[in-house]
DNA sequence: AATGGTTATTCTCATAATGAGAATATTGTG
DNA sequence: CACAATATTCTCATTATGAGAATAACCATT
């Protein structure tokens, strides 16, 4: 080990470049199931497959910045959508034409609106979680990771806020969390607990302009509240086995 | 916006080049105090402030062996530390000298030896938290992240069994919980607590050698569970004023 | 307009988890 | 040996959760 191995000293150029990309896990809910945005890449390496929205980052932006962009130039979207770090990848031999090392994030919105036609991939579309193909490079560990976050922060923050429109019923927001988690939940538990965590919601004062299309009262509306952590947290139903 | 803009037909080649950095926030306990590894830095920028350990990554390297070497050189220590990936900073300016992306590590460990002397930094020291130098760098921030990170895995993570030895007592326990959370805790209701949630901590059948150092009765020893999250989990006591 | 199915909201009750304080027993020190 | 210190267990009030049911408003259809 000599001093050039050391930040202080080393040089970085004496190496083979490193290029930097962001891959962003963009989720929405459509028809009450939750979606991922990928785009089916047109060129070498893994042409043909689906893969999660990214590319390079510019000299002259920060990585969130080059998240924002890469989505919005998917989608069309202005960049109002909540963003958030995932985690970064760089093992050496995971993508074939040089060292790569991506930073993932997560984003989240309501009702997000078709990919953008013409774009430069292939193709781009919302697909149902639940129905995937295999993924290229690594993205498929990506996505899971993702997921993963985002059950978990529905947990413990008012994400699911972000899902939906800016007044909400309670059984839309309950609709986001069985969505994502994927089980169903007790609507009476789950009213209560909501009314019952101070700043997640607050009452707007109305209601819809009609009961469900299958009938029933009509439902309060609420908008987010200030609260940027939910106390308590409203937790997922245990699994009975925990995998190890 | 054109083609070449994607991952697909992107040139990087045609930027300036990205370094790739990993940043390690090494925590430990030291008489009764959390501390954090430091360097000083010996060259410019920053010459003379205290950072985080770090450096360039390697070509043949993925980011987590980088983290594990990069400590390794700055303790001795064997590649036996809990390493965990915290987050990524890639803002255009974060380095004076040339775009640099860091990949930020936590790793912890029980009672980590002094750091190697000799060393290319000009100086390496364990710091005490409360009683830190301003950091060159982007580094409070990392080292803040990082922070907070660690006393969130404590809640629901029996990750404060790697801050102790092999066997401990639950007194032993709770002094990490009081000393990375900065507050004290009930010592009847955390041992219920810790003894209630399965696979937390088992018993050996044995006690201490002796009583404590001014008193009391010998405590059972315990050794870490096979529990990878605690359930339900441990939670801090609630700050009375949130910010925000 | 009356009927019946649907759904938002509230309520009840049993159980689990938490916070605070105290009791009990064991040990080292003076 | 008396006393202070500390590990461990207990008690009790409060809060949070899970499950089921009751209540009432609303839709579509008769």
């Amino acid at each position: 080990m000599d001093d050039s191995e050391f930040l202080a000293g080393y040089d970085p150029r004496a190496f083979p470049a490193v290029a930097v990309t962001v891959d962003v896990v963009a989720l929405t809910i459509r028809e009450g199931a939750l979606h991922v945005l990928l785009v089916e890449r047109g060129e070498q390496p893994h042409a043909g497959r689906w893969a999660l929205p990214g590319g390079f980052i510019r000299p002259d932006e920060d990585l969130p910045e080059a998240a924002v962009r890469e989505l919005a130039e998917e989608t069309g979207l202005a960049p109002r959508v909540h963003i958030e770090q995932l985690a970064s990848y760089g093992a050496p031999g995971r993508d074939p034409r040089m060292r790569i090392v991506s930073v993932s994030y997560l984003a989240f919105a309501p009702r997000l609106p078709d990919p953008r036609a013409g774009s430069d991939a292939a193709d781009a579309a919302w697909r149902r979680i639940d129905r995937l193909p295999e993924l290229a490079f690594d993205h498929d560990r990506i996505l899971g990771e993702g997921l993963e976050r985002a059950r978990a922060k529905l947990e413990y923050t008012p994400l699911a806020t972000t899902f939906v429109d800016e007044t909400f019923t309670i059984t839309e927001l309950r609709g986001v969390y069985e969505t994502v988690w994927g089980v169903p939940l007790h609507a009476g538990n789950f009213h209560r607990k909501v009314l019952s965590v101070p700043g997640f919601v607050e009452g707007t004062g109305q209601t819809t302009e009609s009961g469900g299309a299958r009938g029933g009262p009509r439902a309060r509306l609420y908008r987010a509240g200030d609260a940027r952590l939910l106390h308590p947290a409203l937790l997922r139903p245990a699994r009975e086995e925990e995998a190890g």
